[in-house]
DNA sequence: ACCTATTTTTAGACTTATCTAAATTTATTT
DNA sequence: AAATAAATTTAGATAAGTCTAAAAATAGGT
């Protein structure tokens, strides 16, 4: 099987893949591992000759169809166990994501699948993101940021961008949490900054907060 | 903190102080690890100079209370998680123990006192081996080997010494687990297998599987 | 106490994953 | 199209953990 860094790299990759629609770039990479570019070659070298990825010198790199299932495995596993975290041992969703790194290289079928179905095969993670199931199928919501939302608009809070611990904790001291629902009351134009109705109370938040926050319209 | 073979190294260490009740050879951590002497003095080095271990060449090793005390965290983690297992996900007692040696060295304290008080706070893992608390405090219970019980004794099936794949299923083929009574019927002084009797079945067992096997005498 | 066998350590090499610094290729600008 | 800038790769080095083979220390038998 593959080594921690290796999946490390795939799972990159993968996010990377997605969020650009396109190749990955060795310095994107660098800075997605933070780590450096020459470490990147070298080890896009060993993911190529064990055709985890497509690789042509000084053209990036695009994941296998191999890698790709390999990434989507770990992400699996990754989001399983945040699920567990939260909802059996009392995490806080801006705990979790450390400890799910290293759990999610964990190597046996039967733990991924018995986890799974212990939870209850769930869907999404704490954090709003697709848990992807057995086969490596998961779907993708439409979900929009919610700043790209408008005056008067509204939807349901569906993820975040950011899963770092100082914006889930920016989150929950504001009462912003999964599946309440946000109207958009005023859009100032100057800085972004908007006015939002979430469970009866007003909150001024900046572009920067709207920028990391899924909504599902409605 | 310390690699996964760091703490493997110490908790081999602290296997064998045990079934010894001495320090620790180099050939002796080098079969254990399975893995060779001159690599077992390379590792017993860098223990000892991160005060893991008390050691003087050619005079072998043995933990020191930092070392012990790390050793007994991997071990409480690993029995946690074989319980968590068999309890929760539907392992076999013979299925856990390589999954149990990668989880072991998870990191996160936060990890290990939930998941401990998600499982109840067990006292022994499914091979009936103590598990450790968080102040690194177990029992040893006043168990004996069946193969040291006489005629007509009899006794509760406690715990298994060997806890390969090959004779838990041994163990459960014949219908003999941990609680049961077992009594003694006849013991035959040539070949040291017995008779025994487990729940009104006759068994008759080799002094292999009675030298594994650990009873409570009453 | 000496010789031999066993155990343990050292020396040197290999692999994985990383780094810095230099060289090379590609992209951009004039 | 040449010159410059940026991105990428190569070369050589380092650290962790392992190995083989050789050297050194300890233990045992007579």
């Amino acid at each position: 099987m593959f080594s921690f860094s290796e999946e490390n790299y795939l799972k990159a990759i993968f996010h990377l893949e997605r969020k650009y629609q396109a190749g990955v770039s060795t310095n994107a990479l660098a800075e997605e591992m933070e780590t450096k570019a020459s470490s990147v070659t070298d080890m896009i070298k060993k993911l190529s000759e064990k055709d985890l990825v497509i690789y042509k010198k000084y053209q990036g790199v695009k994941l296998s169809e191999l890698g790709k299932k390999t990434a989507i495995e770990v992400i699996r596993k990754h989001r399983l166990w945040e699920y567990f975290l939260v909802e059996k041992l009392n995490f806080n969703w801006d705990e979790v994501h450390d400890v799910a790194e290293q759990l999610e290289h964990i190597k046996s079928e039967k733990l991924t699948r018995e986890l799974d179905a212990f939870l209850g095969f769930p869907k999404r993670d704490p954090h709003g993101d697709p848990i992807p199931d057995a086969e490596g199928n998961f779907s993708v919501a439409n979900k929009v940021l919610l700043s790209e939302l408008g005056k008067e608009e509204k939807g349901i809070c569906v993820g975040v961008r950011d899963s770092s611990s100082d914006f889930l904790r920016f989150l929950d001291k504001n009462n912003i949490s999964l599946g309440k629902e946000i109207k958009v009351l005023e859009k100032e134009a100057f800085d972004g900054s908007m006015l939002i109705l979430i469970e009866e109370r007003q909150l001024r938040i900046s572009q920067l907060i709207s920028n990391n926050l899924y909504i599902k319209k409605h």
